[in-house]
RNA sequence: GGGAGCAUAGCUCAGCUGGGAGAGCAUCUGCCUUACAAGCAGAGGGUCACAGGUUCGAGCCCUGUUGUUCCCACCA
């Protein structure tokens, strides 16, 4: 039944064979079991134009170790995998590949464009999926979704036309953040500001009446061409007697007005701006305010346009630096400053963004955000970390309309048709045939597309088969847990909290469990321009998938950056070797004996310090994992499987292994026992490794996944053992320290002598220094009066080590002296708690014992002490 | 302008509800002790940024300061 284990560990090896097995098996397929409590998570969508990155690795690592966990722990557990169809994104690359073909989407028109799209869907889209594969994703594959999927887009109509004859969609000519070179709208979660160099020119607009002029500056003196007013603070007694005049607008020669408006500030600048309505967001309200005209001076390209008179043609830098000059050579400039002021760009290409009035379909926020920071703020939705409700609660308060619509054609498209004849807006789930209002047929569909993320919004629920009652519906959602990262708060995790609320009456999830981004080793953003990324794959080609996960999991803390450090993965590889070679320990031990796995009915001291340690790992890697400290669990897991385990046990086994007889046949059991229980504890972390282990071992059941995850029990609980074993490794490693401090090689043994009042704990422990501590004969006494020997002193024995030839008594002296020293600051310590009244009677009980104790233990060690300073003068 | 994170060993970071500070790597010493040299045994190394406060007790809680990173806003 069990298969052979390898003799060197060699991930590479087994990590694809064995997902094979478990996917072909079906094994991570979540069935409706109304005998299991359901757990699920979504996937955050990959991008079908993505690549798997750091980001993506830590992003899935998190999500599986939930996933598996929780498969152990008996759940129903569901993760739905899908991809996004990434509506910019995707367009840009499409078009960037027909361009290079000397071709362009407007002259293959959109069906052939679309047809050309879910080509290049079908043939790279699912790259990430067998890159999500590598790295052990035990998703649920046969419910895969796609973001433009039948199912998604129902929803997604469904839900538009729902919103709309609620009245919180509607379609308006509004001022957007336009991209000039993806020449769409993108909504303003979609526009990142940095600071650029860029000059404030200081211009004069002459007064109509030629009484004179004034004086203000600009960044963007090019907007100029679209001006329809300059505006001034109603309190500003400077400019009291220009309100209502009229300016003439250099270059231009037109007259517009000046207008008071408390949105200009006194103290900046000269307390005078110019008003350009339909490229920039503030001024477009002062025009809605003063009904200013608004002039759009540039097209999609960010060109000027007609408006833009003899500087029509031009680009918007072009005309920025003819107007410029212009404006100088006219008189108009009065001084050039340079500054650093803040740009807005396109999140996907860097463009530039420039603000322009076109119509649009948005989607009004206010009555959706308050019952989305409802759900935060009662609980029903908790992130983890909790600092991170905060972020939420500031952008939900302060979001304005949401701009949806996207002139683009990969993506769904809006479900809104207008009437040739008479205007008509039809929003519908069906293509309508006539106009309801006057009955043409001349109904033209709108030809944009809606935003990735209004359909990313709808993903928990809408892979579920909303907006119909579906059974997976019913069972699954709303789901439990989305582990995501920070950077996507905005973009998607508030979206799909409001649009759960709203459509479902639910929150879509329990948890948000949010992790931060993996850095270079440096601390540097991964990123393509700078080629500073890691790519996951290269990294699990060479040190294991398994090395990988438990590196991203290691040391890393909710919502905290971390950095790629390859000595970690280094050190993640190395323990995943550890385990393996102590698994080689067991099979050379355990092979050809009938070995079974179940715990032997006489365990000795040492067997039951293992078992009721790995009890307690048990309990604690379960509440750790349940509070998403990952970090913390897997940290634990590592101190047991190679301290504990590897160092401790397996040397503690060696001397009995050497026998043939029920003793060692025992210690075998304990053996395959203990490492099934540890390899099922660690498996949502390292799931290859620990499965080739398991298949290796005894066993029972088909696979490791679906084995339940060790729990905590009563009869596995030995604290008797624990502390008795404590007391013998303590007084090892007192011997091993003393031995390496006089430089004795391990090949030197020595008869030792323990004076201790614990006679039977040492008798019972009497093997392990003849094996661990270098000893050639162990003598266990109350009391020895031996000369000339090396000393160790622990809190529960002193120990002579005759080695008359080494011992210097000067130094021995002194060091005893220093550690007499130590003892006695040490008592002192838990004697001041002790003489603390305060302390006495605040203190917890348990608190207070423990201090007691302790000052007792270093009492005793003193004495014990003092006694070898007077046995060596 | 508003908000948040971080500051702990040489480096990278943990430290869960407050009970005398940990890991990995690096450094030093000794070991091929037949699972593992990707290893074993040992050692050195920290006024937990600074200043106050709360508490019997503070790396942890509170206030302030400094440094640093990030997010939001976008005064033309």
């Amino acid at each position: 039944m069990a298969k052979e284990l390898a003799k060197a560990y060699d991930p590479g090896e087994f990590e694809d064979r064995i997902y094979n097995f478990w996917e072909t098996n079906g094994f991570f397929h979540a069935k409706i079991d109304k005998n299991k409590k359901p757990y699920s998570i979504m996937m955050p969508p990959p991008n079908i134009t993505g690549q798997l990155h750091m980001g993506h690795a830590l992003d899935e690592t998190l999500q599986d170790i939930l996933i598996r966990f929780k498969r152990m722990k008996g759940y129903s557990a569901l993760w739905l995998p899908g991809t996004d169809h990434a509506s910019i994104a995707t367009e840009a690359k499409i078009v960037e590949a027909l361009r290079k073909e000397g071709t362009s989407k407007e002259e293959l028109g959109r069906e052939k464009f679309l047809e050309r799209a879910w080509d290049w869907k079908e043939k790279y889209g699912n790259t990430i999926v067998g890159q999500l594969k590598r790295l052990g994703s035990s998703c649920d594959w046969e419910r895969q979704r796609f973001t433009l999927d039948e199912g998604c887009s129902k929803a997604v109509k469904d839900v538009f036309v729902r919103l709309y004859d609620k009245g919180l969609i509607y379609r308006g000519e509004r001022i957007i953040n336009w991209c000039p070179h993806c020449r769409t709208s993108i909504s303003d979660a979609e526009v990142v500001f940095e600071e650029h160099d860029g000059f404030f020119w200081h211009l004069r607009y002459p007064l109509a009446d030629n009484s004179g002029y004034v004086l203000l500056a600009t960044t963007r003196p090019e907007t100029l061409l679209g001006d329809t007013a300059i505006a001034v603070h109603p309190d500003d007694e400077r400019y009291k007697d220009i309100i209502g005049k009229n300016v003439i607008l250099p270059l231009v020669g037109r007259e517009i007005p000046v207008v008071a408006d408390t949105y200009v500030e006194m103290d900046f600048g000269t307390g005078v701006v110019k008003i350009t309505p339909a490229h920039d967001p503030n001024d477009f309200e002062v025009g809605l305010r003063h009904n200013l005209p608004v002039i759009n001076v540039m097209d999609e390209s960010g060109v000027i346009n007609e408006n833009g008179g003899k500087y029509c043609g031009l680009d918007r830098y072009e005309a920025r630096k003819e107007i410029v000059k212009a404006l100088e050579e006219n008189g108009f400039l009065v001084k050039t400053e340079p500054i650093k002021h803040n740009v807005g760009s396109c999140y996907r290409c860097k463009t530039i963004v420039e603000p322009r009035v076109s119509k649009q379909w948005f989607v009004k926020m206010k009555p959706l955000a308050e019952p989305a920071i409802e759900c935060v703020k009662s609980g029903k939705t908790k992130f983890v970390p909790e600092r991170f409700d905060k972020i939420f609660y500031h952008w939900m308060e302060n979001i304005k309309d949401w701009c949806i619509s996207r002139q683009l054609w990969w993506g769904h498209r809006i479900p809104a048709w207008y009437c040739d004849d008479c205007g008509e807006t039809i929003v519908a789930k069906e293509t309508p045939s006539i106009c309801p209002k006057c009955g043409s047929k001349k109904l033209t569909h709108d030809p944009d597309t809606l935003d990735t993320w209004f359909s990313s919004a709808l993903w928990p629920f809408s892979t579920l088969g909303w907006p119909e009652k579906t059974p997976e519906l019913e069972y699954f959602y709303p789901t439990d847990t989305l582990v995501t990262g920070y950077d996507i708060i905005f973009f998607w995790v508030a979206r799909m909290i409001f649009s759960a609320v709203e459509q479902t009456d639910s929150e879509p999830f329990k948890t948000v469990f949010i992790h931060g981004i993996v850095r270079d080793a440096n601390g540097i953003k991964m990123s393509k321009s700078l080629n500073n990324g890691i790519d996951p794959l290269a990294v699990i080609k060479e040190k294991g998938a398994d090395a990988l996960r438990f590196f991203l999991v290691t040391g890393n803390s909710p919502g905290n950056d971390m950095r790629y450090i390859p000595e970690k993965v280094d050190a993640s590889r190395n323990f995943a070797n550890k385990l393996w070679n102590a698994a080689r320990f067991i099979h050379i031990n355990i092979d050809g004996h009938n070995v079974k796995n179940a715990l032997p009915s006489k365990l000795e001291t040492e067997d039951k310090w293992i078992i009721s340690t790995l009890n307690k790992v048990a309990k604690e890697v379960s509440e750790n994992i349940e509070k998403f400290e990952l970090g913390i669990a897997v940290q634990k897991l590592y101190d047991f499987i190679w301290d504990c385990l590897c160092d401790w046990y397996i040397e503690l086994t060696k001397s009995r292994l050497q026998n043939e007889d029920e003793s060692a046949q025992n210690v075998r059991c304990v053996l395959v026992w203990v490492m099934t229980e540890t390899l099922k504890l660690l498996h949502p972390f390292m799931p290859f490794i620990t499965e080739e282990i398991w298949q290796s071992l005894p066993h029972e059941g088909e696979t490791i996944m679906l084995q339940s995850y060790p729990e905590y029990t009563e009869k596995n609980n030995f604290p008797q053992a624990e502390k008795q074993m404590n007391v013998v490794m303590d007084a090892i490693k007192a011997i091993r320290n003393r031995r390496s401090e006089m430089n004795v090689p391990p090949s030197r043994k020595a008869k030792i002598y323990i004076a201790t009042k614990d006679i039977d704990t040492f008798k019972n422990g009497s093997i392990f220094f003849t094996r661990l501590a270098g000893a050639s004969e162990v003598n266990i006494a109350e009391n020895y009066e031996i000369d000339g020997a090396v000393t160790a002193v622990t809190t529960d024995a002193k120990i002579y080590i005759p080695m008359e030839e080494l011992v210097d008594k000067e130094a021995e002296l002194k060091r005893l002296n220093k550690e007499l020293e130590n003892a006695e600051k040490d008592l002192q310590f838990n004697l001041k708690k002790l003489n603390n009244s305060g302390f006495i009677a605040k203190a917890p009980e348990k608190v207070v014992a423990d201090v007691k104790a302790n000052a007792q233990k270093f009492a005793e060690k003193i004495e014990m002490i003092k006694a070898a300073i007077e046995s060596l003068k």
